[in-house]
DNA sequence: ACTCGGATTCTCT
DNA sequence: GAGAATCCGAGTA
């Protein structure tokens, strides 16, 4: 574990409390935070992207059950890191050839969790690129804008990343907060998913362009609670 | 043991 | 806009 890039070294770790609240309350607040990593062979490279599209999964004791997640007939050899304290990855293999990854949230045993969907490129584009199989001269918004591309992105894999503690300083795959200032999300439906499709539990930037989908859906603004 | 399909992406047309 | 790629976890028998 090296000293972080210039960019980041006034970035500060989240604290574990900021993921012990519902996901629906996590989400929102995990936009414009970033999400760093390095891979565990080269400890002088960092990558770096800024959240800014999420999606909420609900846990089994939450009423009604939210049939979409992982984790709603409960827990499972996959989903077992959902069970676990928050705050931690849960990355798991989709479709034979990709990566998804979640933060588990809220108290133990309660298998809430946040699927990030998209980031803003910051730090190491050019090795983000080099994992995507694209050119050094590609659109940043090829490199992290989908939930499997910022997993390949950030070199990302269920075997060597599932389980790890995001908020530990010497851990591999972090999320901080550098500062960006809290704007008001847009809201929609989940995407990719066939049940509970009309919940409102994905959150995005407004305006922004590495939000995934050809069309960057738009959405509404999340009402204050 | 066996079947089914997925919180996706890329490449065509 | 449609179809393929591609594997294993989960549910059923």
């Amino acid at each position: 574990m090296t000293s972080l890039p210039p960019e980041l070294l006034r970035s500060r770790l989240l604290l574990r409390a900021f993921f012990l609240a519902s996901p629906q309350q996590v989400a929102p607040r995990l936009l414009g935070k970033v999400l760093i990593s390095h891979p565990k062979d080269r400890p002088t490279q960092w990558m770096a992207g800024r959240i800014v599209e999420v999606e909420a999964y609900l846990g089994p004791h939450h009423d009604p059950p939210d049939p979409a997640a992982h984790a709603h007939r409960g827990p499972t050899q996959r989903n077992s890191v959902l069970f676990g304290p928050a705050g931690h990855a849960y990355v798991y293999a989709i479709y034979g050839r990709y990566f998804c990854m979640n933060i588990s949230c809220e108290a133990e045993g309660q298998a809430g969790c946040v699927l990030l969907r998209a980031l803003e490129p910051l730090t190491g584009l050019d090795a983000m690129a080099l994992n995507r199989n694209l050119g050094p001269a590609s659109a940043p918004r090829q490199l992290t804008s989908g939930p499997s591309r910022l997993c390949q992105a950030l070199g990302l894999t269920r075997q060597t990343h599932n389980g790890l503690d995001l908020l530990a300083p010497a851990s591999l795959l972090q999320v901080r907060d550098d500062g960006f200032p809290p704007v008001e999300p847009l809201v929609t439906t989940r995407i990719g998913i066939k049940q509970a499709v009309d919940w409102p539990l994905r959150f995005t930037l407004p305006a922004n362009p590495y939000v995934s989908g050809p069309k960057n859906l738009c959405g509404k603004p999340l009402q204050l609670a």
